[in-house]
DNA sequence: ATTCTTGGGTAATGATCATTACGTTCGGGT
DNA sequence: ACCCGAACGTAATGATCATTACCCAAGAAT
């Protein structure tokens, strides 16, 4: 376990290295798949060697987990939802929305998701410590968001938390769901912006030309 | 390519071959993945040889495709919408949607697109057939539903397509999303349809109190 | 300077397959 | 009963790795 006080000047080479590993492995396996990844492709890219690789990250599955980890705080850091604010529905849903899609769909995040989705079976820990720190945290904080426009009287929500849930499905996978299919398509900031606004209209008022 | 027509009674040998090929074969393939899975396994499951299996398939990316192809159109096909249904918006959207997310939740439909979304780079040509064969024909199909309720009058639809799309994730995402990550999940038909009812609400109405 | 530790480079080692080759057997058409 | 092509079963063949072994260089500590 790596200590985190090393000597002033010389930074830690170990660290260095691991590093550099963390970088390498991560386009490795988000290029190809766990399963066609190849371990010396990444020493190759990262320079070292093999042996250094195995006495730090132990087998394929430790370096794997270990650059999911480093990808899955980034994402998921990123997402830290403005929720605290009291902007009125319509604002503060369009700003929530396109935060989160944009995010969703930059190249790395689908990948990882790719990775994830695919590997659920196989690793069924890793897909669960990602719908705790990703998807479960940011439903949370819309849902307290979504209390607090209750509580302005815009909107009625008994059920915050699967409200938010359909907000979220709702902007989210048009586009997400294109693009896990297509990994050349990457949506414009004009496009996640059209989509947003639109699920924000009917989420806020429906598609009824009269109570249905 | 294999004929339609046969002698009437001794039943075409080589297709009974080909059927339990590919029932092996799909079996295998949800069950390790593609890249694990291993040829062998399905002779040894299918009976037969390796040898008429390469004689019917070519190789392995080409048993692949025609296991998917074969779970595509099962899967579309119980799907073939009732979209041409003139029933008031409620109840059709409700029926649609039921019925959809029922199919999508099923087992196997969740590891063929797992499958899939996982080989979405290395076979772009594969997920693009299947964006073909499956989501784009139910979005058409429930577009033209919701055309029809325009010209009913119940609803205001601008753009039937994106409107369509939104719908389907609605009632898709969320417990799709719940059930990719955790191989385990598995909904009830209780949760299906409170689901559905809840973001056929949302979607028809709003959560706006007044108009916002 | 010398030992000791850690990283570097290269080449085993051992598995695990996809894919093919080969000699045998079987069914059914004559 | 005889023949032919299509299946069988088994065992190559050849790749492609993960993982390990070995041996050498460099830096730090003594």
């Amino acid at each position: 376990m790596p200590l985190t006080d090393s000597p002033p000047s010389p930074t830690n080479r170990a660290e260095l290295r691991r590093k550099a590993f963390l970088q390498a492995a991560r386009e490795v396996f988000l290029e190809q798949g766990y399963e066609a990844a190849n371990m010396s492709e990444i020493v190759r890219r990262a320079g070292g060697s093999l042996t250094t690789l195995y006495n730090q990250f132990g087998d394929k599955k430790g370096i794997f987990l270990a650059t999911l980890d480093e990808s899955l705080s980034e994402i998921t850091h990123a997402m830290e939802v403005e929720s605290q604010s009291h902007a009125p529905a319509r604002d503060g849903l369009t700003r929530i929305g396109i935060q989160f899609v944009s995010q969703l769909t930059r190249p790395d995040s689908l990948e990882t998701y790719r990775l994830i989705v695919g590997l659920a079976r196989q690793f069924p820990d890793v897909a669960k410590s990602f719908s705790e720190k990703g998807p479960d945290k940011v439903r949370a904080a819309l849902a307290s968001y979504l209390m607090d426009r209750e509580e302005a009287g815009e909107i009625s929500a008994e059920n915050p938390t699967q409200l938010a849930s359909l907000f979220l499905d709702m902007v989210r996978m048009g586009l997400q769901s294109r693009a896990l299919l297509d990994s050349d398509f990457r949506p414009t900031q004009e496009e996640v912006e059209a989509t947003v606004s639109r699920a924000v209209d009917i989420f806020l008022n429906g598609v009824a030309t009269r109570p249905l």
